[in-house]
RNA sequence: GCUACUGUGGCUCAGUCGGUAGAGCAGCUGAUUCGUAAUCAGCAGGUCGCCGGUUCAAGUCCGGCCAGUAGCUCCA
């Protein structure tokens, strides 16, 4: 028989050759190579039968899907291990994921770290044995069977969710067997590098009323090497995890008598909000944005309204004893909560004077404060925490002002991103109710699909790449969710810009429009920047504590080599701060050796070393971050230096 | 909230089999005034996260709580 190739050529086959087969005939090197195989676009094992005129592509492990492929066989052999240690133990789901692979198993008696060498050893005992692994498929009443009959009955639930009439496939290594799609590689042996890395807590099905599970972690490279490699680069990006590098660098702390989830910021943390949100409230001003100043408290009168009191309650910090229905426990008793968000504080601005179609659009934004009760395992660091602040806004428009309006508030945010140097690290998500309904949205299905697909309309104009996400959405509407990672790969919305269908009916927002008619105009949520804390951590992490200069919370220091030199130096800090410039000076009684590797550590853009021959020459030698000594100069050229690389917001 | 792990001076870490706490750095004091990544000496600093229990005796064992970390669930 005939069979395509990749680059278009024929390959003449026996009957009944395999995909291995046929990476045999093209090359030994490849048949080594070969992970899984490509036939007619699906992925499928080495041992599955061509047919005549089928187009095939051999996968190694040089492609993403061969890598996943590999490092799934790598997950049943830690299922063939598990069992094979704890016989007892049952297994769940052991699917690939982005930088390795994970099982979730129930075991009996709970296992530790410390157990992951022991199953190491047994895994590469398998890998050593160099098991064949074979696929067979079974109707599913035998698949149920043969599953019943090993007792797993979380395989057994998966297989009871399928159609009476599905075919199950099956992976047999040894004496293990598991319920699994594939692909798989041939043999355990070809498994050459893996690592177990963590352990953890999942619930079955991620549903937290069901059964909890530990979900094992870990991950398989081609190389040993590779493997090395990847294990350093974690490491490397742990140093730069903000919640160890912004303590250290004095920029935020927490206090067990505050409270969970209650940073505070440091001077220096501090301040770098104060530069942050000055600079977005000048440039949402630049961008017809009108400033508020709303209370960071309303009663609960305010969030029946918005519709926060029966979808979000148990979220908010509430002051006062409520029933289940949230209504005040000692009747009458006036309930206050602390705000979650700004949007009904700032429609009551709106709502205060008739509006004119020519009041529109009305952009309010606020550098808000607000407070959410969040779960205490979800705290973490400046990256979840239950106060933060937020440049919060709300752009009331007609319908036909969205779109613009809409745009408008993605290019400021572009427009930050880029003076942040964040543009390429983020990436879009296009936040949908879908077809979930559940009491979390708000229920008018046309109402939702009628703003779902006006913002797919304006996403798509803006050509933005972006993914969308069912059940994403909030509860009044869908969201763009311009999305970043952490150091460990874990994915957090920055910015959102959102489109609010409900906001103008609930709360009786109206303009008098050209003709005369009152209508009910839309609202858009937007915060610019992201929540600041959220925002700093994950710039700590992008510059592992090294800013730019125009954020650097200290932007340049003094550095006096003697006490000679001392006067000029606070002079020096004077004149730079009088300039606006953050200076300071180390007037310690340390070597200058010392005074440099202080600040080096600080992290500090530009250090000015000054002794006698600086005093009379009325000059600094200045040390730049990452450079080294870049020599003397005046000190005028170098504040202006310092003054043009601060305004212009150069990132390096 | 759930699962697992962690908690010893400001920081990094020792502390064996339960016998009553130790180092380096930082800090303070003194000397040194030294030109580009750690000057020397001395001093001081700890209810071992908190509360309770077991024990003649608890940093160490047990229970509860608080806080931190990873993941799950939830979310800006």
């Amino acid at each position: 028989m005939n069979i395509t190739l990749k680059n278009g050529d024929a390959l003449e086959l026996a009957e009944g050759a395999t995909a291995l087969s046929a990476a045999q005939a093209i090359s030994e090197g490849l048949a080594r190579a070969a992970v899984c195989a490509r036939v007619n676009g699906e992925l499928c094992d080495l041992s599955s039968p061509l047919r005549e005129g089928d187009a095939l592509e051999i996968v190694t492990l040089k492609e993403k899907e061969g890598l996943d492929v590999y490092r799934h066989t790598c997950a049943h052999v830690l299922a063939q291990a598990l069992k094979n240690i704890y016989p007892t133990c049952k297994l769940a789901i052991g699917p690939v994921i982005e930088n390795g692979f994970y099982y979730d198993v129930d075991f009996k008696t709970p296992i530790t770290m410390e157990d992951f060498a022991k199953i190491e050893a047994e895994m590469k005992k398998i890998i050593k044995s160099n098991l064949p692994i074979e696929r067979f498929t079974l109707p599913r009443e035998d698949a149920l069977a043969l599953m019943a009959g090993y007792h797993e009955n979380y395989k057994v639930e998966l297989i009871q969710d399928l159609p009476k009439d599905a075919v199950l496939s099956f992976y047999k290594q040894g004496a293990f067997t598991d319920l699994c799609r594939g692909p798989h590689l041939p043999s355990t042996g070809k498994i050459r590098a893996f690592k177990l890395t963590s352990l953890a807590g999942a619930y079955w099905r991620g549903d937290e009323k069901k059964k909890m599970l530990t979900r094992i972690y870990g991950t398989a490279f081609a190389k040993k090497e590779e493997l090395d490699e990847y294990l350093i680069r974690l490491e490397e990006a742990k140093k730069r995890d903000h919640n160890k590098l912004g303590r250290d660098l004095g920029i935020f702390m927490t206090s067990d008598v505050i409270g969970q989830g209650l940073p505070i910021l440091m001077p220096k943390g501090a301040k770098m909000l104060q530069i942050l949100s000055r600079f977005v409230e000048d440039e949402e001003a630049k961008r017809g944005f009108m400033i508020t100043k709303t209370p960071n408290m309303a009663k609960s009168d305010l969030y029946k309204i918005s519709g926060h009191w029966a979808h979000y309650r148990d979220k908010m910090f509430v002051l006062g004893e409520v029933d289940d229905h949230g209504e005040a426990k000692n009747k009458g008793e006036e309930i206050m909560a602390l705000r979650p968000m700004t949007c009904p504080f700032q429609y009551q601005i709106y709502k205060n004077g008739l509006k004119s179609y020519r009041d529109l659009p009305c952009r309010y934004s606020e550098t808000a404060t607000e407070f959410r009760n969040e779960a205490s395992g979800e705290m973490h660091g400046l990256i979840r925490v239950r106060q933060f602040t937020l440049s919060d806004g709300h752009i009331i428009c007609t319908k036909e002002q969205v779109e613009e309006e809409f745009k408008r508030c993605l290019d400021l945010s572009y427009y930050i991103l880029d003076c942040l140097g964040m543009r390429q690290d983020v990436t879009f998500r296009f936040s949908k109710r879908g077809k979930s309904k559940s009491d979390k949205y708000i229920d008018d299905d046309a109402a939702w699909n009628n703003t779902e697909a006006m913002m797919k309309t304006i996403l798509d104009d803006l050509g933005l790449d972006y993914v969308e996400a069912d059940d994403e959405a909030a509860f009044y509407g869908p969201k763009l969710d311009v999305q970043t990672k952490n150091v460990f790969g874990k994915e957090d919305t920055l910015i959102t810009i959102q489109i609010d269908f409900a906001a103008g009916h609930s709360f009786g927002m109206e303009y008098v429009d050209a003709d005369g008619v009152k209508k009910t105009p839309y609202v858009i949520h937007r915060s610019s920047i992201g929540c600041y804390e959220r925002t700093l951590a994950i710039l700590i992490e992008k510059y592992a504590g090294a800013f730019p200069l125009w954020f650097s919370p200290v932007q340049v220091k003094v550095l006096p080599i003697t006490d000679r030199a001392a006067d000029y130096a606070r002079r020096l800090v004077d004149e730079l701060s009088m300039r606006g410039l953050r200076a300071e000076g180390d007037y310690r009684n340390e070597k200058i050796g010392r005074k440099i590797l202080d600040a080096e550590n600080e992290k500090v853009p530009y250090k000015l070393v000054v002794g006698d021959k600086e005093v009379e020459e009325g000059s600094v030698s200045v040390r730049k971050r990452g450079q080294g000594d870049i020599g003397s100069m005046k000190k005028e050229d170098f504040i202006a230096l310092c003054k043009r690389e601060d305004e212009e917001k150069i990132i390096f």
